[in-house]
DNA sequence: ACATCTGTCTGACCTTTGTCAGGGAATTTC
DNA sequence: GAAATTCCCTGACAAAGGTCAGACAGATGT
């Protein structure tokens, strides 16, 4: 790695630190030390378990104690033991907490507003930040069983209908193809599954039961900040995963010649190129991959 | 602004505090306070004037000046007063201060280093990285004469000449073209500007002197990730300043027609379209800006 | 039933950070 | 040359952050 690519890395960094460092004094404007303010934000946002809080927040926990305390007094928060665990404590919002806590998301989604309306170019600012995010949380990209008609799901969904409608020359008709109906993608003939960085969905796939002897993998898709991270192999595993938890032995799958990222993942994970299965009009390779 | 978009620019800034966060950890390693290893580092960097330190961190006066007497007690600094005014105190490392300092750039470089190559595609992480910075520091980027043979000078004018030659379908070779010479570009008959961002050169631009009445404005380059901030437009008023200060009365530049962005900006900044002044093969569109 | 482990709370103590008023020396202004 | 200003230092104090040993209650294993 040469010298001048670190001193890139370094650039962006004290950038980013400089101007998150201003975000963090956002929080100072509502008269409570920083310490405080994130853990009455990290409670907000459903990690009442102390225990959770303290490792999230890599606090001492006589420090969170003395914290949680304070919040206690300020009415802001009340702490109930945990019912499956009675060590176990939860700190909940109270009515006035929870207004406290609105007050602090509203502080943040001012600053992100405009943070992103100073710049001349938002989208592809938005693009170069989801990029560095899904680089930087890598790790922590989680594959979760999923609705279908779930609010994430339709968000994918309509972004792989955007993006294949732009890829085909020929354009792309969600009403030509066989759209998967959402029960078939639901337990226990199928599944549809996200994948989630920090909450926020970056892919999806779809397992399409059928009352023919096989399942159907389809609407495969990773947002293009996510691409490059071996996203797409953990999905496919995942999905073969929840297949055989469903009992299904035989998996197929249709997709274009027009992406051929796709297909060598296919050729190279196992699947056999099989004749047409179906008469939909868009897809032109068929693969179909056993089970054991 | 949409509250999806929102929810990005916090997913983004939680990631990079999350990691940034670890990389301040890095300056805890060596057994000091994080106050004292970020003033320690700024002096390494140049900064030894006790007021502009005390600009550039945020700190007290006092809060500093203890500081100073610890880093002092600790062997790894002196401090001066400084010669043009007595008042003023500066602060130099040691040869200890030094070695100290030369452990903090290692551990941030190996840590910027693992960033980069835990990711398997780095450049475009660095891409990313870049347009983030320069959006961010926006606001900060300075526009500063320089030696058109420096090393920042010649790592512009080098990307500049890559560029053109990506960009023109015939290719582009130094050799063919009136490639100014340095002394043309120097104090008293010409300029050479340089935009820095935090230190790091993102752009250029040459005012060239000729013996007959008139400065050509030459090398007119913006990084790719500085683009879109409307830094080209500053970087010719700049220019154009200059050319005043050296009484240059006439301006003149010629231009591809396969720049159309940079032909947009001369035709509404006053610039008035010419015949053909020289016979570089390259350009096809000629301009001359009259200064008052 | 007993010992052991786990999760939280408490109190004590120290370091670091933040703030402010005032003093001394050098410089600038009039 | 006197007054005002600028720059840094000092001392005092308060707030916040960090660490640790021990108490207590509940859970777990034998």
């Amino acid at each position: 790695m040469s010298l001048t690519d670190i001193s890139r890395v370094r650039r962006f960094s004290r950038a980013v630190t400089t101007e998150t460092g201003a975000l963090d004094q956002s929080f100072l404007g509502r008269g409570r030390p920083l310490g405080v303010a994130r853990v009455l934000n990290a409670i907000g946002h459903g990690r009442g378990d102390v225990a959770d809080l303290r490792l999230y927040l890599g606090l001492d926990s006589g420090q969170l104690s003395r914290i949680l305390r304070g919040l206690e007094e300020e009415g802001l928060i009340t702490t109930e033991t945990a019912e499956e665990d009675a060590r176990r404590r939860v700190a909940v919002l109270t009515g006035k907490g929870s207004a406290e806590f609105a007050e602090y998301e509203a502080l943040s989604n001012a600053n992100a507003n405009s943070l992103l309306s100073r710049h001349p170019d938002p989208d592809k600012l938005l693009e170069a930040m989801d990029f560095i995010a899904s680089a930087l949380t890598r790790d922590r990209i989680t594959i979760e069983l999923a609705d279908p008609e779930s609010p994430h799901a339709n968000w994918c969904l309509d972004r792989y209908f955007d993006e294949v409608n732009r890829l085909f020359k020929q354009g792309f008709e969600r009403a030509k193809t066989c759209d998967p109906q959402a029960p078939a993608m639901r337990p226990p003939v199928g599944a549809f599954l996200l994948a989630l960085s920090d909450g926020l969905p970056i892919g999806c796939v779809a397992l399409k039961g059928t009352d023919q002897g096989y399942a159907e993998v389809k609407r495969l898709w990773i947002a293009p900040s996510a691409r490059g991270l071996g996203l797409s192999k953990r999905m496919m595993q995942e999905t073969e995963r929840e297949a055989r938890r469903l009992g299904i032995g035989t998996l197929r799958l249709d997709t274009n010649e027009q992406m051929p990222a796709a297909i060598a993942l296919y050729e190279k994970t196992g699947w056999a190129r099989i004749e047409r299965f179906n008469d939909d009009p868009y897809p032109t390779h068929f693969f179909e991959k056993k089970l054991t």
